[in-house]
DNA sequence: GTCTATAGAAGGATAGAC
DNA sequence: GTCTATCCTTCTATAGAC
């Protein structure tokens, strides 16, 4: 591949991302996608044959971003809850810059289940589960976290960060009626949420 | 109007609250509409002139039923931690019997927010933060939840119940992977997700 | 590799008979 | 009120010149 057809494919991904990102895949229009790229609509066809294709390129990517998003944190050589203060900082910033991604990879999954079955066939899901569980044995039996009640716990984890977006323009508008920012709230919430659930998991106690 | 207009109109409504929670706006079809309803194409337009002013139908009578269950269970005559156990068993049973109500208005009105500012333009949104600043204070004080975090507080009320279903395309098969059953994941939130906040808040004392 | 032009299908909406 | 038939626009996709 020359240099120009990376270029070229490239603008036309970025271009793809950003529509469908922000129309979904019903409400993207490929005439939409090639002017965001600045060339012609038959181009888009020349490199990626249909929308659905086009699409599908899309989507993986950035669900693979999103989700790879939550793993390397559980790696880290900390506490349970340096953990989490670490996890909502980094998450929540990331997710502060790409504002309407968990909108959009929730929603297509909701559509069509079938593309997240697909994405994860070779992962091994659990590994978040036994991650936690390994190395944090003796903290979670302290607080009376069984390996049951784990998928509880992480969901929990999960909404308090995603939902705000996933939510997004209802708080927004919510918020302005009250006079509140939603990036305040947002910053606020890197330290309210890790502190909510060290406390929810210490009461066990 | 006759007892058969009001017939056909309520089939074509709840024809059309089936396919467009399924398939949002963009993906709905007239057709399966009339297909569903058992009628033809051309009476959809006879009774909603567009398919856009059918879909605000829709939209707006689903919209008022979510946001509405959030409110009566404030009201009650309870302590604030017998209000977390009766809403999230209510309220998440609601949700069971309409799992994909939160994906699909969450994504509507993301996807076009001027929807919700039209729908609640009448309201006052702050009532339910006033409710719960009035009738708790004492509680709230105790637990040095101050008025300018109640936001970040109802946020993850409303997050632990509601994320779950938004997010359910990806817990189902999560789960499935894992063996555990989605509706078993429920039946226990309606225990932890109350104790969970109740333990936050109280570890804040 | 990129463009213009257009085919071909689908979908929303309407006309008009009954 | 309800149906059939059809219009017209929009959209994906391709053909073919450069």
């Amino acid at each position: 591949m020359s240099t120009k057809d990376n270029q070229t494919e490239e603008k036309i991904f970025e271009a793809a991302t950003t529509v469908f990102v922000e129309k979904g895949l019903d409400g993207a229009r490929m005439q939409e996608i090639a002017d965001q790229a600045g060339i012609n609509k038959a181009l888009l066809h020349y490199y990626y044959r249909t929308k659905e294709r086009l699409f599908n390129a899309v989507f993986e990517k950035l669900a693979l971003i999103l989700f790879k998003r939550f793993a390397p944190v559980l790696d880290a050589n900390m506490s349970l809850e340096d953990k989490l203060r670490f996890f909502y900082r980094e998450h929540i910033d990331f997710l502060k810059k790409n504002r309407s991604l968990p909108s959009f990879i929730l929603n297509e999954i909701n559509r069509n289940p079938e593309r997240l079955k697909k994405l994860i066939s070779g992962y091994e899901v659990d590994k978040l589960w036994r991650i936690l569980e390994e190395q944090h044995k003796e903290e979670l039996q302290k607080f009376n976290i069984t390996y049951r009640n784990i998928p509880q716990l992480m969901t929990s984890i999960a909404a308090l960060s995603v939902f705000p977006f996933a939510a997004r323009g209802i708080f927004e508008v919510i918020f302005e009626k009250q006079g509140i920012s939603f990036d305040d709230y947002l910053e606020e919430r890197k330290k309210f949420a890790p502190e909510f659930v060290i406390k929810a998991i210490k009461g066990s106690a």
